[in-house]
RNA sequence: GCCGCAGUAGCUCAGUGGUAGAGCGCACCCUUGGUAAGGGUGAGGUCGGGAGUUCAAUCCUCCCCUGCGGCACCA
């Protein structure tokens, strides 16, 4: 063999055989090193220490200083050790998957027998010795038909159809941790004793289909998460205990927006305090819609079986859909989008040219018959109230509207404190209508609007509507979680469908184009969404419960009544409570309630006419006089749009 | 829809093959108290629904419903 440069990072470069490989490299340097040593990055690529080198590379050797290749590999690990764990204690569950993930990583197994909580400690158990054992871990690259006569001998149908999925020019690559055996693209670490014993933990068991196929076999899959030290194990854990607290099936029971029931699953009922919010979203929405050159329409709920026909989602919706059956044998079906109801109200006269873009909205309270497992609290629901519109317009107008759209949901987002919005793009799906000429345009005049917005998106191919590509708007909260909120949909087809035409400068009749849109997405997803951003502490502005004035004493309920009365009447929402209970009591009640501003009155300020202000969050208090916090506060309810 | 777990008072939960308990909340009484739970008394439950086993089921078995955690699906 000839020789290779290698270059370090601090930019020397040294020649060595080819072949040689990172972990004889890190030997040569220093024997801690070798020892510290965990993998390489060999031209950038993620590289095992074992793995031969054969060519000019700029090589760098990787330590548990090193964050992402260390957590990389501790996860990776684990993987590996706890399917060994699993087939230590049951050898006859069959192994398939493990990959990392965020925070930690998974492993599917086949098993008769449902895993346990218990199961899950005996693992951990037995994950701790194996890693006490300090298994060498050691990789070896098989001969293909080798591999497969390896797993059919040792009954391991999945990993049997995993070496069949290889790529024909790639190796099967094996890895042993001790005696145990797993078929692995690497890296891993030298030994199962560089893995903290102390920084990982198995979370839950739950099903999985075998390879995300609903019509494949249900694996049972083991979740952990793993860090570098406890510390950061315990920190993770601690935040989850956090975003539990912002749930906010919890936070909307706690400050009484709306609960759920059994005869309607998936279908929520608002209290006075949600519908406030409820309503106070709409407002806004309004103000916005209209200031962009919206005109609101509201269409019916039920309408006949040939409707659904006609716009495809008889077709293509069904299964989605709640239908209903009338005595004389009609077929209606409740609606599950408004695009069909607004392409009637369109249709209605004759559109010129001049009339477009048409932009029409409504605030439509759609039905999905959504699959059981799917629905979560106001985030997942059967029905919801879009703030959904449909823009008509001439082709060449098709980019700025979609450029306009943009701007209006990042505007609107920011207004909410969101302004790390991610954006996805979903292409043509398998199930769809219409040509694919007209998807192709469909697709182009997304992308341009994106382009020249000068906005990043990710692209998802298939997973547009069947009558659409569309843009997803997806934000990120106060603590890292992504939501998907907005959407934008392009439509060729349905005016096709419709026959509903524009007439041209020229006097021809031609189809418009179609966007569909919602910018909050559902008023109850955004309504799930902003209480957990705010973990229940929402804006002044948007509080439904603005202000309680709590008397401290009885002698003071005349002054309560005139301050609440004087707040009322700048379109404050507040509140007395003027009950036998003390401040203490009143004051813990609508702090777990979320109301932003607590008036406390007592003798001292009926004689001063003032009020001590007790804002949500915060020990200090302060009194101020009564005209003071009126003005002030009135200030403070102002929405964003109106300030 | 699929896998697993769960369903007992308004909420959080304990409990038992012989028809149930706590704390908070609620009602009433005492207390007028200065910023996250003052004290007392009392009311309140078809133990998710249906079938079965049993002398007897809230408890055991089966089916269904709903919820929770994932998967799949989606705003």
């Amino acid at each position: 063999m000839g020789q290779i440069d290698i270059t370090f990072p601090d930019g020397n470069v040294k020649a060595f055989e080819a072949g040689i490989t990172p972990a004889e490299i890190a030997a040569g340097i220093s024997n801690s090193l070798a020892k510290k040593a965990i993998s390489a990055n060999v031209n950038g690529a993620h590289w095992d220490l074992q793995w031969p080198i054969t060519e000019n590379a700029a090589v760098a050797i990787n330590t548990m200083k090193d964050d992402e290749p260390a957590l990389e590999l501790i996860r990776h690990d684990l993987a590996h050790i706890m399917a060994r764990a699993v087939q230590e204690i049951w050898p006859d569950v069959k192994v398939t998957i493990g990959p990392v993930i965020d925070n930690g990583w998974y492993y599917d197994f086949d098993r008769e027998e449902p895993f346990t909580p218990e199961d899950l400690g005996q693992i951990e158990a037995k994950m701790k010795e194996i890693i006490n054992r300090r298994d060498p871990v050691t990789t070896e690259i098989w001969d293909r038909d080798r591999a497969v006569a390896y797993y059919e001998a040792n009954g391991e149908p999945y990993k049997v159809e995993l070496v069949g999925m290889i790529p024909e020019d790639q190796p099967i690559r094996m890895y042993w941790h001790g005696h145990w055996q797993d078929l692995c693209r690497g890296p891993h670490l030298q030994h199962t004793g560089q893995v903290p014993a102390d920084a990982f933990k198995l979370m839950k068991v739950a099903g999985a289909y075998w390879r995300g196929d609903s019509d494949r076999p249900m694996l049972q899959r083991i979740y952990g998460v793993a860090f570098k030290t406890r510390q950061e194990l315990k920190d993770y854990l601690t935040f989850l205990e956090e975003a539990e607290k912002r749930d906010h099936r919890r936070l909307g029971r706690e400050m009484g927006l709306f609960h759920f029931e059994e005869v309607a699953p998936g279908s929520v009922f608002w209290h006075p305090h949600g519908w406030q919010l409820f309503q106070t979203l709409i407002g806004y929405m309004r103000r916005r819609q209209e200031a962009a050159g919206y005109v609101e329409v509201n269409s019916p709920d039920i309408m006949e079986r040939a409707l659904w026909e006609k716009s495809g989602h008889w077709e293509n919706y069904r299964a989605n859909m709640f239908l209903a059956q009338t005595q004389d044998d009609r077929d209606y079906a409740l609606k599950p989008m408004n695009c069909p109801g607004h392409m009637l109200i369109y249709g209605q006269g004759v559109k010129s040219y001049r009339d477009l873009p048409l932009k029409i909205a409504e605030f439509g309270k759609v039905h999905r018959y959504e699959p059981s497992g799917a629905l979560h609290g106001l985030l997942r629901v059967r029905s919801f109230t879009q703030d959904d519109a449909h823009i008509y317009c001439t082709p060449d107008q098709l980019t700025e509207e979609c450029l306009k759209i943009n701007d209006l949901i990042l505007s609107i987002y920011s207004d909410f404190g969101f302004e790390d919005v991610r954006i996805k793009l979903s292409t043509r799906p398998e199930n769809r209508i219409g040509s694919d000429e007209s998807w192709d345009r469909a697709e182009d005049s997304l992308r341009t609007a994106l382009d020249s917005a000068g906005h990043d998106y990710t692209i998802f191919e298939g997973e547009g509507a069947f009558y659409g590509p569309k843009l997803e708007y997806v934000l990120r909260d106060a603590i890292g979680r992504d939501w998907q909120c907005g959407t934008l949909q392009v439509d060729f087809n349905l005016p096709e469908r419709f026959g509903t035409t524009y007439v041209t400068q020229a006097g021809a009749r031609e189809y418009p184009v179609m966007l569909h849109r919602a910018l909050f997405g559902s008023l109850e997803r955004f309504i799930g969404i902003l209480i957990e951003n705010f973990a229940g502490k929402l804006p002044f502005w948007l509080a439904p419960r603005q202000v309680v004035v709590a008397s401290i004493v009885s002698d003071a309920d005349d002054y309560v009544y005139e301050v609440v009365n004087a707040l009322r009447e700048r379109g404050i929402r507040a509140e007395a409570d003027i009950r036998n209970e003390k401040i203490n009591y009143k004051v813990r009640e609508h702090s777990v309630g979320k109301v932003p501003v607590i008036l406390a009155i007592g003798q001292r300020e009926v004689e001063e006419r003032t009020v001590t202000v007790r804002r949500l969050g915060e020990k200090q208090t302060k009194t101020v006089t009564l005209d003071e916090i009126v003005a002030d506060l009135a200030v403070e309810a102002t929405p964003p749009d109106l300030a």
